[in-house]
DNA sequence: ACGGCTC
């Protein structure tokens, strides 16, 4: 395992994804401010970082999806507002093959770019730059509920907790216990008013041209699911 | 071993 340089952050966790002659660090940190997910891309000549808050993690897995789902002439390019930054993905293809570009804006840097390869024999690039994504979300939740219950025994004291609940969805400032305001989403996810489900911290939106798609998180017996809605 | 890159 190989992790970056140690500032003041904590390193949380740390993974990396060699991909053609490309070398991806994901480095899951903590900071008083919260959580962010640093990826950086680096090759011989070249390193690029941006910097993703945990709330986004699951928008990127979502929009690397769609990317890997959608035919290669009809992938629209999209963007992503998440606190104060936006972040760009664009497709694009040259002499050497299809690419993913994600391009991070924010106020007080300039811009910083990584370009994922799809790889030569399908997208393979791309799914593995999102099992990684989906790895350190999960991770993450765990992690999240750990650090939320301030308990030095997760595993013991609270044994459901940590598969029942999807980092991001949960607002950082939710007071009670993490299972109950988890039970109430069953619920609220039939209602069909997005505006009352954002009021409480359970939807997400992303803006795209004159769309909006809403991602809602929900559960039955049968498992964990994501809904979008456009 | 590449190499892509308006915001």
């Amino acid at each position: 395992m190989e992790c970056g340089p140690v500032g003041n952050d904590v390193e949380l966790l740390c993974k990396t994804l060699q991909f053609e002659h490309k070398l991806f660090y994901f480095d899951l940190k903590e900071n008083p401010r919260g959580r962010y997910l640093k990826i950086s891309e680096k090759t011989s000549a070249t390193r690029s970082t941006i910097i993703v808050p945990v709330d986004g993690i699951v928008w990127f897995i979502n929009l690397v999806d769609y990317y890997i789902n959608t035919d290669e002439h009809e992938a629209f390019s999209k963007e992503l507002k998440i606190d104060s930054k936006v972040f760009y993905f664009d497709v694009g293809e040259n002499k050497r093959g299809r690419f993913l570009k994600v391009s991070e804006a924010s106020v007080s840097r300039n811009r910083s770019t990584i370009i994922i390869p799809a790889g030569s024999s399908g997208e393979e690039g791309w799914i593995a730059f999102r099992k990684i994504l989906l790895e350190i979300n999960e991770e993450a939740s765990r992690l999240y509920i750990v650090s939320n219950q301030q308990s030095v025994e997760p595993s013991e004291h609270h044994p459901r907790l940590s598969d029942d609940v999807g980092a991001g969805f949960i607002s950082g400032h939710v007071s009670q216990p993490a299972s109950s305001s988890y039970l109430n989403i069953d619920r609220l996810i039939e209602l069909p008013l997005h505006d009352e489900m954002g009021r409480l911290g359970l939807s997400k939106v992303i803006r795209v041209d004159q769309k909006r798609f809403f991602f809602d998180l929900g559960n039955n017996n049968r498992g964990h699911f994501l809904r979008i809605s456009e």
